[in-house]
DNA sequence: ACCTGAACACCGTTCAAGT
DNA sequence: ACCTGAACACCGTTCAAGT
């Protein structure tokens, strides 16, 4: 009976292996369980796969780490149609942020992949082309768009790049020192700790909005970018 | 005879093992084959040591990624003394900028080590908290600091955050499609490459003086922090 | 010709056996 | 009590044996 139930059927998954569903499968997996744990034999599990099978759609892992960031970046919002260069990339920025935020794994591979590449990866490629199209179309000359990338950065990809969450989360750390030596040591950041804490009447304990925190630095540096602009 | 000159002495290294010889060493092989290569057996092996003995001296891998991210911070410059905070800011960011240039696997490193832990390391709390004492002794209030810090993000470490860098270098793309698709695939990138390398009578080949990018980007975000300060 | 199991050369870390 | 070799449970990828 064990036999029968095998028989005349494919003995794994029905729908064939594409290079898509490998993607995909492998994204969902880093959502999940972080990227260190993404390992090749875990999404051909996954995938109810022998792991060498991903092989014939991936050339190796790293180039499935490039095909799940173009996954990513196919998430970001086309550009608004019709509207000023600002608000068009400034949605577009926040939209990419909405999917860093799906994609907590995704700076790290970002940043290691892209420093490893020649040239970004496809979609990423079109992503940028398509941003340099929105400030050359709101009349930025060449070597302003120039200078714009590069103030801009990887804040284009939504990276809200904070050295420290003021909400905390993550591993407890076993030494740290205790609240009272906190302060004693750090003198500034506590201050600065409580008096955010203090100062908006939130229901959240750190009384840090992250998002209008992220957007006021979008803001100031799109500003800068307008004052640029008019100057010519 | 062999036996001789084994007799008598600590058969390996002389001087004894500590956390600080392992975080160097560590720092030394990264900077050599890249993060990606650092394992600890090969640390141990640098040191002519058993790979159990670094156990002594880090609880773990990710402690010792900890503690080499507060050997790179331990490099970054003081604050000059009796400066402005423009200038004291300003000098601070560019010196750990030369130092995330020494380490080009820094960035990937601190993205994913911050991530993971509740609080940062103990170096780059103490580097922020002095951070927010200049500011502070520039004249900023609590909440234009915390802005501030937020503004600034991981440049204060000297990320550069490029997307792409104009001199290109790293793995060359096997499927890279050929210079004619290129432009006509992402004609913006293309008339902006083109433009750089033609603008400036530069030696080097790219024309594009990413130091010189990176000050225009930092100067551009101090430059609107100044403002928000004045209107205060 | 295609697919895949076993094997290779690595990992980080545990643990028990040695001194 | 300390140190360490062997072992465990994993990796990514090669390769030869199977169909």
């Amino acid at each position: 009976m064990e036999r029968a139930a095998r028989t005349g059927s494919a003995p794994r998954s029905r729908t064939p292996l594409s290079k898509g569903r490998v993607l995909v499968t492998a994204v969902a997996l880093a959502d999940e369980g972080g990227v260190d744990a993404l390992s090749m034999r875990r999404i051909a599990q996954a995938l109810d796969v022998v792991p060498m099978a991903l092989y014939k759609h991936v050339a190796h892992k790293n180039a499935l780490l490039d095909g799940m960031i173009d996954v990513l970046v196919g998430e970001i919002d086309p550009p608004a149609e019709g509207a000023d260069w600002k608000t068009a990339v400034r949605g577009r920025v926040l939209s990419a942020r909405r999917m860093l935020l799906r994609h907590p794994w995704a700076p790290e591979v970002i940043e290691s992949r892209m420093k490893a590449r020649a040239t970004p990866t496809p979609a990423v490629m079109a992503y940028l082309d398509s941003m340099i199209g929105l400030f050359r179309a709101g009349g930025f000359s060449i070597a302003l768009v120039h200078h714009a990338m590069h103030v801009m950065g990887s804040r284009l990809l939504g990276f809200s790049q904070e050295l420290f969450q003021d909400t905390p989360g993550g591993e407890p750390d076993p030494d740290a020192p205790p609240p009272e030596e906190m302060a004693a040591r750090y003198p500034h950041i506590t201050a600065l700790a409580m008096a955010v804490a203090h100062d908006e009447d939130s229901v959240v304990g750190s009384g840090c909005d992250d998002q209008a925190e992220f957007e006021f630095a979008l803001d100031l540096t799109l500003d800068g970018l307008e004052r640029l602009l008019a100057r010519t």
